[in-house]
DNA sequence: ATGGTCACG
DNA sequence: ACGTACGTGACCATA
């Protein structure tokens, strides 16, 4: 059967450009749209196997809407430089792969392919528009089908007219009266004032078409929406006609001749080779080998015995790629399975019963001449301490390298650091082990291989990540910053931090007592028993059978969270002992409970993962169990951290944080005269900005003002709108945005970095740190106002508070250094964002309260001091 | 698996 | 007209 599909040239060349980080290769070419088009093709080839396929572009300045409407698509962004200079290379590629492809001065991509899929929709075609437009779904017939692109270019979602009927109810012809309504700010379509996507859909469920609106409009409901209507009768019947994609264009290319018999692959792969898409090249399909080329060799590694071990000695070298296989996730856990190594051609495996006992090999692991590159060296250093052995010489770390080269695609996995960076394929782990309750270890050729690939995946692309790293300026960050931290770490975590159970356990057992209670009262106070934890019955208790206003909602249902129930507390008094129970709840299960459950059996320690490759923004994360979010604010919390101890016999815990470090931050890059003078002088920031912002004396500036000041600070870090300040002030939007404006007055070189920076992330596409640590933003640009206006907050806070988490990292690699160089006893912990927690013997405790601030204050010079509290204590608790 | 809620900076 | 404060992880209920 026949398969026809239609690709919107311009469309998908858009997207791929903008959801993907602005690649080029070693010559300077940009080349992200192009690789995204060709994941796309691929994708579409393998899986619609179409019989004929085409790609459409827009041609020519000139099309035949100008003529009508002066200022249709006026609104767009002028074509980026960047991707202008990719479309001859599009079109090089759809040469490469023997895809026909079509322009037609005067007219747009979607009027060809309107005009081909009725031609082939008259034949009875199966057909599939593959686009990013939502203009196209009008298209959509019994025979064709409109894919759109979701996230840039890399997932599809299929329409058919049943698809569109249950999404917008509408027919597909009905988009087209969508559009003449709501209009379409990204084609400059006007539609009618006041009319959105919601008010659109009304309209259309009840009337049917934009005539038929028009003609009913007394009878629409809402004076307003008559009003607007009735004014704008010419644009919304104009904005219909530019929304309506033409059937009828001059198209001479018959349809037969886009028939396709597949690409040549050796074609295809000098393209791949130009454009530096390494890693696309083993997905070209080759039915034989192309002549002249010879045929890849298979993948070969061997596995190494106790009985061959002594003839491999010679064969670990420097550098050498080492994959640590281990049997599960958490490495203060899992069981070694064996050890993947891979230099030049040489690839081993070796089964963890031979490494253990091989001592060359043992020997050379703990060698630190010996170069090992690897994928996450912390857990590597951790999970084989555990088992007695030492790994030194870590020299490049791809976990950490590819992190820094992309940090939105949190915890990158070596399967998909292979797919970008390395030639050799490797499997994702889920597909050799499974995943949840049907995990298991596969056949132990399937292992060995599995492990093989990796190691070699590490070896080849050190080089690759080396250059990308280089082209940002980001080898320091990692040689200086990342890899040195990722050894500081690995101490902190096999060190643990001791846990009292028994406190832990007393604790739990007050709780229990005090829950029952509670239970009993909300049982008696709603008149019948339910799940209190279920927000689902919660709801229906407190809505349904109490009654209480509905004052805000989530995607299912009412909402129960704390805010919601604190302004419910007047109407009930089960509202207050909701708000206990869950509070009461949330520490027996999460603290309690959890962490109990967390104390390895071996140094009756808790021993948490710090994740340093999974934030945006550069800071760590903690997990098994999380020790950055242990309870502080709210006394009853605050006293789990009783049960956090020294580990030996008179030591102390110390606890060292940065006073203010992101508004410290904050004026130093955006060189604000007045913050900057306020933290040189010392000042309290909050009484500081309370007096600036209201224009009053420090004597002046009453509780109520400093905690309004203190809102705004946080709000300015945040990347500040009315809304949300308002909502967490209590106030309206427009005091808020009062507030924001007298703030922005006083602090002019605040805002105008934040009005830079948020140009600058529009210009690049991509914001930095002060040691240039880079975040992109793909919805920068974005049309989607949601979308642009979240990605602009985010230009404004990650500078903030990613060079914040530069400066602790730095702090924790110096101090670290230093407590070795004096030889001091004392044990670096745990880090909580701008917090560093030690334990320290009673006779270092002086000798400690003025190194450590000493240390994390120089970390990073600034134009404004770095302060540092330090407490110390019998317990975490108590270090306050 | 996903969403709601809540703990932290 | 839109619908939000930035960054995380754990637990519970429910599909």
């Amino acid at each position: 059967m026949s398969h026809f599909v239609l690709i919107d040239g311009n469309s998908i060349a858009n997207r791929a450009f903008y959801a993907l980080p602005l690649l080029s290769t070693s010559a300077g070419l940009h080349t992200n749209a192009v690789l995204g088009f060709t994941t796309m093709l691929l994708k579409v080839l393998e899986e619609m196997e179409p019989t004929h396929i085409m790609v459409a572009f827009d041609a020519g300045k000139v099309v035949f809407r100008h003529t009508e409407y002066a200022e249709y698509k006026g609104g767009r962004a002028k074509t980026p430089p960047e991707l202008s200079e990719q479309f001859p290379l599009i079109r090089e590629l759809l040469d490469a792969f023997s895809i026909k492809r079509f322009e037609l001065e005067g007219y747009e991509a979607d009027d060809i392919i309107g005009t081909l899929t009725k031609r082939a929709d008259e034949q009875n075609w199966k057909t599939t528009v593959i686009t990013g437009d939502k203009d196209m779904l009008q298209l959509v017939s019994d025979h064709v089908s409109v894919a759109l692109t979701r996230k840039g270019v890399s997932e599809i979602e299929l329409y058919t007219p049943q698809e569109i009927q249950e999404k917008y109810g509408l027919a597909p012809l009905q988009i087209i009266d969508l559009k003449g309504l709501m209009g379409d700010s990204s084609d400059n379509i006007p539609g009618v004032p006041g009319v959105g996507e919601k008010t659109a859909l009304k309209l259309l469920h009840e009337y049917g078409s934009v005539e038929a609106v028009l003609e009913n409009v007394d009878r629409v409901s809402g004076k307003k929406l008559q009003e607007n209507l009735r004014e704008n009768v010419d644009k919304a019947k104009m904005s219909k006609e530019l929304a309506t994609i033409l059937r009828e264009a001059p198209v001479e290319l018959d349809v037969e001749a886009t028939g396709y018999s597949g690409y040549d692959g050796a074609v295809l792969a000098e393209f791949f080779k130009k454009m530096e898409f390494k890693s696309l090249l083993p997905k070209i399909k080759v039915d034989a080998p192309a002549k002249g080329e010879e045929k890849a060799a298979p993948f070969q590694f061997e596995v190494v015995t106790a009985e061959t071990a002594d003839r491999f000695a010679d064969k670990l070298t420097s550098p050498m790629a080492i994959y640590v296989e281990m049997d599960g996730d958490n490495y203060h856990h899992a069981p070694i399975l064996g050890f993947g190594l891979s230099a030049d051609d040489t690839v081993l495996y070796v089964p963890w019963d031979v490494a253990k006992d091989w001592q060359a090999f043992c020997k050379w692991l703990a060698d630190d001449t010996q170069k090992k590159w690897t994928f996450d060296g912390k857990r590597d250093t951790v999970g084989l301490a555990w088992h007695g052995l030492e790994i030194l010489g870590i020299d490049f770390d791809v976990y950490l390298a590819s992190y820094l080269l992309n940090a939105t695609e949190s915890n990158p996995t070596l399967d998909s650091i292979a797919s970008q960076y390395a030639k050799v394929r490797v499997l994702a782990d889920e597909e050799v082990y499974g995943k949840g309750a049907k995990r298991m270890l596969p056949e132990s050729d399937v292992l060995s291989e599995h492990v093989a690939h990796k190691a070699a995946a590490i070896w080849q692309s050190v080089p690759v990540l080396r250059e990308q790293l280089a082209e940002n300026q980001m080898n320091e960050l990692l040689d200086d910053l990342e890899a040195p931290l990722s050894m500081v770490l690995a101490q902190m975590e096999k060190q643990g931090v001791k846990v009292n159970r028994d406190r832990l356990a007393q604790m739990g057992v007050e709780l229990d007592a005090k829950l029952e209670e509670l239970t009993g009262q909300i049982y008696e106070l709603a008149g019948r028993t339910f799940n209190i934890n279920s927000p689902k019955q919660l709801g229906e208790i407190l809505f349904d059978v109490l009654d209480l206003p509905v004052l805000k909602k989530t995607k299912t249902g009412p909402s129960t969270s704390a805010d919601v129930l604190e302004k419910l507390a007047p109407y009930h008094p089960i509202i207050d002992a909701i708000l206990t129970f869950r509070q009461l709840g949330k520490l027996r299960s999460t603290y309690i409970e959890g962490l109990t459950k967390e104390i390895h059996s071996q140094s009756s320690k808790v021993h948490t993962l710090y994740n340093q490759a999974t934030t945006a923004t550069g800071r760590l994360s903690s997990t098994d169990p999380n020790l950055q979010n242990i309870p502080i604010r709210m006394e009853e919390g605050r006293k789990i951290r009783e049960a956090f101890i020294p580990s030996e016999e008179g030591w102390y815990m110390l606890a060292a944080d940065y006073s203010q470090i992101e508004l410290r931050i904050l004026a130093h890059i955006s060189g604000d005269e007045n913050l900057i003078d306020a933290f040189r002088r010392g000042m309290d920031i909050h009484t500081r900005t309370a007096m600036d912002v209201f224009g009053v004396g420090e004597g002046e500036v009453t509780s109520l003002m400093r905690r309004q000041a203190k809102a705004v600070n946080f709000g300015i870090v945040y990347g500040i709108s009315d809304y949300g300040l308002s909502q967490n002030l209590g106030i309206t939007r427009k005091e808020a945005g009062d507030f924001i404006e007298r703030y922005f007055s006083v602090f002019s070189g605040v805002k105008h970095w934040m009005e830079e920076i948020v140009k600058q992330a529009k210009q690049d596409g991509y914001v930095t740190t002060l040691l240039n640590r880079r975040r992109y933003l793909p919805d920068i640009r974005s049309s989607n106002f949601n979308l642009r206006s979240f990605a602009e907050r985010t230009a404004m806070n990650t500078p903030i508070q990613g060079t914040a988490a530069d400066v602790i990292k730095l702090a924790m690699i110096r101090m670290q250094e230093s407590l070795r160089e004096k030889g001091l006893k004392s044990r670096m912990l745990l880090q909580v964002h701008d917090e560093l927690v030690f334990e320290v013997p009673q006779d270092e405790l002086e000798a400690m309260q003025q190194l450590v601030p000493e240390v994390m204050e120089s970390a990073l010079e600034l134009n404004v001091p770095l302060k540092v509290d330090v407490n110390y204590g019998q317990s975490w608790y108590d270090a306050k």
